[in-house]
DNA sequence: ATGTCAGGTCTAACCTGA
């Protein structure tokens, strides 16, 4: 089975290339971050003609996330237990559409999208710190059953997942406080599977579209897919798609893929 | 070049968020 996370940055502005994509490149199922819509505005036509079942979680024109499977999808969750809520200082919080679980060809598939942080003084950092660590709590329960976390995590877990530690808007993704909370997964019994199949140094899946990012090599890796140790075993490699930063209409990021041996 | 996108609105000019 390939099991892919792609954050699509509005599946509605790139609902063809998506699709295009997942026939092309034979993956069953796909999780998706920043869908960017109410379910009633998801382009499922085009995911069904295509042979895929969608389950998606959108509340607003932010955020949002989707799974599209072709081999089955049952047991949708919209938000893991504990997951924090946020709201502006003068704004009743809300559990925003960071989250959405649900069972496919055996595996127990979370698509998720981890607060960006906006700057290490804004409280969107410490929501995204709360996020993690409440994420992992949650998912410390689900580790001995095959477990897919897979998203945009918005961290570059160490110095060879950026191009610059140095540039500004990256500095809520390398703080300490971020890598120690993503680092904490592989203490609650997971394993990230593009470290384990993809080592090599500044292999990124995400780069900002302002300053020539992409053209001049400057990106970040932090989309992964996190693996509870079953599905870890079963996991025979994984793929960055980089081609798929390429061109008019791309999103700023790429899907990361993993090939699974399903029993 | 402050070198980009996407979605929104008290819309053809600006706002938020990334």
């Amino acid at each position: 089975m390939r099991l892919a996370t792609w954050n699509v940055n509005s599946v509605r502005a790139r609902s063809d290339r998506v699709v295009d994509w997942l026939q092309r490149s034979d993956t069953d199922v796909l999780a998706m971050q920043e869908i960017k819509c109410k379910p009633e505005q998801f382009p499922l036509a085009a995911f069904e003609a295509a042979g895929y079942e969608v389950a998606l979680h959108g509340l607003n024109q932010w955020n949002g996330v989707a799974i599209a499977s072709r081999v089955g999808l049952s047991d949708v969750v919209t938000q893991f237990p504990g997951q924090p809520a946020f709201g502006k200082p003068d704004a009743e919080p809300l559990v925003e559409a960071r989250a959405i679980g649900a069972t496919a060809g055996g595996v127990r598939v979370w698509s998720l999208y981890v607060p960006n942080g906006r700057g290490l003084t804004d409280p969107h950092y410490a929501y995204k710190l709360a996020f993690l660590n409440a994420l992992r709590e949650a998912a410390a329960e689900w580790k001995d059953a095959p477990t897919a976390l897979a998203g945009d995590w918005n961290v570059a877990p160490t110095s060879e997942d950026i191009w610059s530690e140095e540039d500004a808007d990256a500095a809520t993704h390398v703080s300490a406080a971020a890598r120690e909370a993503f680092a904490s997964f592989a203490d609650a019994g997971y394993v990230e599977l593009s470290r384990r199949h993809l080592p090599e140094p500044h292999t990124y899946t995400f780069w900002d579209y302002q300053q020539l990012r992409f053209p001049r090599g400057e990106g970040m890796r932090i989309d992964f897919i996190y693996g509870s140790q079953p599905l870890a075993d079963i996991t025979t490699g994984v793929t960055i798609v980089r081609d798929e930063r390429k061109g008019k209409g791309a999103s700023d990021h790429v899907p990361v893929v993993a090939e699974i041996d399903v029993p």
